[in-house]
DNA sequence: TGTAGCACCGAAAACGTTTTTGAACTAGGG
DNA sequence: CCCTAGTTCAAAAACGTTTTCGGTGCTACA
């Protein structure tokens, strides 16, 4: 009863095997009529292929292999890699690929490695949303043969789909310097990230840009991003004898911590100093004072990331891209004009 | 070089195809100097299973599928489903399953609908968070003979982990009782959910035990919890005569929109009216006023989804099962005391 | 009439496992 | 010395597809 399989069409139909199968996939060597009889009967019969016996023979699964791998523990909660790969997701699903998520674990196998678990669900491509986190799990994978698109990263060994971080942070420092701020702090978040290095690179261009000078003073570092390091960074900027009149911080999160120090020293944001995030978190359009923020083009990132992806699948040939995505300022009421 | 498969141990190792597979696998037939061997040789050779071989073979895929449909467009990033599906994932990678995304689209197939791809792709078990948005899709899949667990639902079809939406609200609006509060709107969300439902009998609930009135005009629906509606439905309350001095909402984000309604008609939360939110989101311990809410353990939820789903995996006779998990009150300020 | 080409079809190998069945051998008890 | 039971192994079928290769019959053309 349950399970009709070709075989079944095949009887029914009194084709064979053969016939069946490449009525289904579109060979041309089958009659018109012979592929609607067979395409009717299949319908009738409830028939559907079985996804392994398929992947099997063709050594191609139609699935992608999400590996994401994030210190804080959020997992797909996380706001802004949450949100990538929803679109990702989106857009696969599109081309007919469905989202495996990979663990570390796999059923009853000391397999303990991505790669290795990759390898053996067959995934057609895998997806790397948070390469920066590098363990050497994550590095084996990444040099392996396999097509695979990574989020801010910046290596040539893999596909990647980058937030124009740099230039973001550039402008909303600069929008800053327009609104009559020369001393700016900066709290920014780890080094050893992508994003955290080409946000402070960004702070220090527009400096340069209008020769304004950059005080080691004024970059203190955050962590995480987390609302707690961001209320200690701002506290360390608060006890400086000469504060700065607005702080950009590359993360929404931190910089509601850093309104809260400022809250909670008898200041006000942006009456006293002016705060910008990093990010545009969803809820921020609730909040008052609304941050003033760049927004990062989740939608776009993650639907070209599953451009890339899906493009070195099908000619695997096709070498390495790197490409960038443009930010946006969103002008909300944290910043003060200085006159 | 690439793909060693159980063949080239055997060859390699003098054993039968059958033996080798068996090393694996834990039979009690084979010598323990045999299953050492080729274990070894395996590890050294790099050798890994075919996932999609084992599946045909076996029937098992150690796959589950999720199917997650909602109307707000919000996918994963969906804050209360996306936490759950988070801590289910964990789960079900704890006991060596991995977590596949099912589309409506599948690929080069006319298929269209939930059930068909997941049998065809061939899971062990579904997961559907949303299950209350009830497409025919999803309905033709509750009724399926497949192993599933539910979120929200009732129905005795599937296993099912609920909130105990119905004590939540009624604990949230007996505390406004207790704070002095005796004219206690309400604003719900959508009726034809399981939420919305009980989150009303809760505070309806409530006021029976304490012979309150329940007024008609001081419920007004919002619609799927946004902050908009929210806000709308704040509106409507504030027009009335006699406006209640709390208002217990079914969301947090519709509690958002309903305090700015309040904030713009020069009234003030919790000054002039108290509120109260439904879901603890994050963000809310970092706002002001700090919102008054009820919490569900979407950690314990989401545990106890995957336990269910993989013990009927196991024992497919397992009779279906509801389990309810209970929610916490979170006090904060946005609640004034009545004398 | 012969042949080249075309349209349609099917046999069978291949994909990489698991599992059933039974064979071969060993040891122990009578 | 025979029989039984237990241990260790292997052959082969099965899982459900895809794909290569060759075969058949027909048409058209020289």
């Amino acid at each position: 009863m349950l399970k009709v399989k070709i075989k079944d069409i095949a009887r029914e139909t009194g084709y064979s095997i053969t016939t069946v199968s490449k009525a289904f996939n579109g060979y041309k060597d089958v009659s018109e009529e012979a592929k609607k009889h067979i395409l009717e009967t299949a319908k009738r019969m409830g028939y559907m292929p079985n996804a392994h016996a398929r992947s099997l023979a063709m050594n191609r699964s139609y699935t992608i292999g999400v590996i994401f791998d994030e210190e804080l523990g959020y997992g797909i909660r996380h706001p802004f890699f949450g949100a990538v790969i929803e679109y990702f997701k989106e857009a696969i699903e599109k081309e007919g690929y469905d989202l495996l998520f990979i663990s570390k674990q796999i059923h009853q196998t000391n397999v303990n490695s991505y790669l290795d678990h990759c390898r053996q669900r067959g995934v057609d491509g895998v997806f790397v949303p948070n390469a920066e986190f590098e363990s050497d799990e994550i590095k084996e994978l990444l040099v392996s043969e396999l097509p695979k698109v990574s989020i801010e990263t910046s290596s040539g060994r893999t596909n990647a789909v980058n937030s124009n971080d740099y230039e973001g942070m550039k402008e909303i420092v600069e929008y800053l310097i327009s609104m009559g701020h020369k001393s700016i702090g900066h709290i920014c978040s780890n080094m050893d990230e992508y994003a955290g290095i080409e946000r402070l690179k960004g702070y220090e261009a527009a400096h340069k840009n209008h020769q304004l000078e950059i005080r080691k003073d004024y970059i203190v570092m955050g962590h995480l991003y987390s609302y707690e390091s961001g209320y200690e960074a701002m506290k360390e900027l608060l006890e400086l004898e000469d504060m700065p009149t607005a702080v950009a911080v590359s993360g929404d999160m931190m910089a509601l911590g850093a309104i809260k120090a400022i809250e909670e020293a008898g200041l006000s944001c942006p009456g006293d100093i002016s705060v910008t995030g990093y990010d545009n978190l969803d809820i921020l359009k609730y909040m008052t004072p609304g941050l003033t923020t760049i927004g990062q083009n989740t939608e776009l990132i993650g639907r070209k990331a599953a451009d890339l992806l899906l493009n070195q699948i099908k000619d695997p040939l096709l070498p390495n891209k790197e490409v960038i995505i443009n930010t946006k300022l969103y002008i909300r009421d944290s910043v003060k004009a200085l006159s």
